[in-house]
DNA sequence: GCTATTTATGTTACCAGTAACAATTATCGG
DNA sequence: CCGATAATTGTTACTGGTAACATAAATAGC
């Protein structure tokens, strides 16, 4: 393995000093376009690369970003994962990521990170102690949050009008002629999983409609909750004819329960999820739902950040609310309706 | 923001040399029990942590390994990232990954990877320049192959054995009674495709079943390979009683072509896919497949890697195969075929 | 034509660790 | 008790970039 070359090198064989290289591989104006050809000529010549851990020492600049998430093996964090990388690589940046699953506690994770030495953090959806937070925007480290706000916290980020997205729903749900509708939602410390019940709740009000306890299940983003809450629903006297689920996850189980019960989708019950992940495209889930474009999400969160970054400046002013978006399938019975 | 301390802060405060300082942070052996305990008492009171980047540039060593798979999104491969990470942070490593969709050609998601100093590579299923990976033996960098080898190269790699998890599910096919059984897979130029076709060829040789080019479609590993491929066979005159899809992507087109022909699974075609992808488990897909457990093939790569990486003599001699794990669920009639 | 200013290049120090070697102190065998 | 060896600690140099300042050459203004 031969030895790799620095600037120096590449200095002498073309004849100026290491700074005038570096000052080439920075774009840096000052440098006469003559000798700025010659240096350039010679790196291409040898293919030089400057190296990374030098200039991350020396710049104190890793020009990595850390992605906290809480599963990345969760498609809605993967799908973010990848908006975000396409935008961090178009400013030469990378992506490091962590779940908070892999370690103990989140706080691990995120001194995994922090200990790594990244430029700046997204934090997808992190369900983080918020003394911890405050301590990195009292430090102004760049810092951006998706699919999660901090309310009483300046701090930038990124999300989804989530009150909107169910409010949507809701909406599309009355207009196919749906009274009695029940939710089954996430944890309510997520402002995601409160938004969306919020959204709930203004609708029927705004309808004129009673809000139901008995219609209204709250537990975690997972298939399980879907499932345990359905089963109660399906035994209520006076069964709902339409169930919004908070997530798709939650739909998943929300299926699962009515299948099992011999209730057909749509024509006995109305399902409807939100995120639109994959799965919610296949055509024998087809289900009716909201995309939060994730995918967007992570891109717009990674600009925000690196600006951030870049400017050595954080005012956390940048608060990006998405429109969602709603992704009419059939488990909402929009065929049904249409036929009539 | 307060300047960071430096180990010669620590060492000024606890009355020692920082080299001694830096010995305690790395556990060297030769420092007294008393002063490892003084120099330790203070780095805790000012909960201290060395500068990364300074240690990445004097040791020369990133701590970070570098994934490099074809799409992060796609759940097999997070899935195999989340298998990766919790086994990197054991070794305290972090994991950067790279799509190649993300950058034009799969040689500059390399590039952006080799670019940031990771210390070694994970390659994911990467169809990539042979010629480029030669270089990288050739310098002895650190390097593991996940779910594709490099036939005539020496090269560490972790798969699943591709070829009995087809048998397997052709056994089980054979098992419940089918003999006209068809194939859709991905492209054979990945090692994955071809030896699942093998499997699928030599199973059938050795049942004594005539192989029919009919049954045999090969495109990509994707849901529109699977729908087409369907499609031709719902037409033949003597119809598959079974198919056998390359992988769960495909199998989900398979049912798409089959439930749009009034076709039931498994009353009418039965269907296997591969890779037990989580959208396989749901009660209405009801996938039987197999796993080729993504996550301890990223743990074991991984570990594979870091061991390559801290004894710096890579000899690529690990060759993991894993066994495939059959997944029974319904697709395949097995209840059927109980019931009898 | 000579100083003032701009432009181009070079010099030196510095970042915060690690590595190699030097120096000091403690332990040990005869 | 003394030289030899081991154990502990310190000194210095080095990693390969970037930043700040210094210098030299070129151009402009008068």
């Amino acid at each position: 393995m031969k030895k790799k070359l620095t600037i120096r090198d590449i200095a002498n064989m073309a004849g100026v000093s290491h700074m005038t290289v570096s000052r080439v591989l920075n774009d840096d104006s000052r440098v006469s376009s003559e000798t700025r050809a010659r240096v350039l000529s010679v790196v291409r010549a040898h293919n030089f690369t400057p190296n990374p851990k030098a200039r991350a020492f020396s710049s104190n600049k890793s020009r990595i970003i850390g992605l906290l998430v809480s599963d990345i093996s969760n498609p809605f964090y993967a799908e973010l994962a990848r908006g975000m990388e396409e935008k961090a690589h178009e400013y030469d940046y990378n992506i490091m990521f962590c779940s908070e699953l892999s370690v103990d506690k989140e706080q691990e994770a995120l001194n995994f990170l922090l200990k790594a030495g990244v430029d700046g953090l997204v934090f997808a959806s992190v369900r983080l102690n918020d003394s911890r937070i405050e301590r990195l925007i009292k430090e102004s480290f760049p810092l951006v949050l998706v699919n999660r706000e901090l309310p009483g916290h300046a701090c930038d980020h990124v999300v989804c009008n989530n009150r909107k997205g169910a409010r949507i729903l809701m909406k599309h749900l009355f207009g196919l002629g749906y009274q009695r509708i029940a939710i089954i939602t996430g944890s309510s410390d997520l402002s995601t999983g409160l938004q969306r019940l919020e959204g709930y709740h203004s609708s029927l009000r705004e309808k004129g409609i009673a809000i139901k306890a008995d219609y209204i299940v709250q537990g975690a983003f997972d298939r399980e909750t879907g499932y345990n809450g359905t089963r109660r629903f399906i035994n209520l006297d006076e069964r709902p004819q339409a169930i919004f689920a908070g997530n798709d996850y939650i739909a998943m189980g929300v299926l699962d329960a009515l299948d099992e019960a011999g209730l057909t989708v749509p024509g006995d019950i109305a399902v409807v999820g939100f995120d639109n992940t994959h799965f919610a495209a296949h055509r024998r889930i087809n289900l009716t739902t909201v995309s939060q474009r994730q995918y967007e999400m992570g891109a717009i969160g990674v600009d925000i950040l690196i600006h951030s970054i870049e400017q050595a400046k954080t005012d956390y002013q940048h608060h990006v609310v998405l429109e969602p978006l709603l992704i009419i399938r059939e488990s909402c019975g929009h065929r049904l309706q249409a036929a009539h």
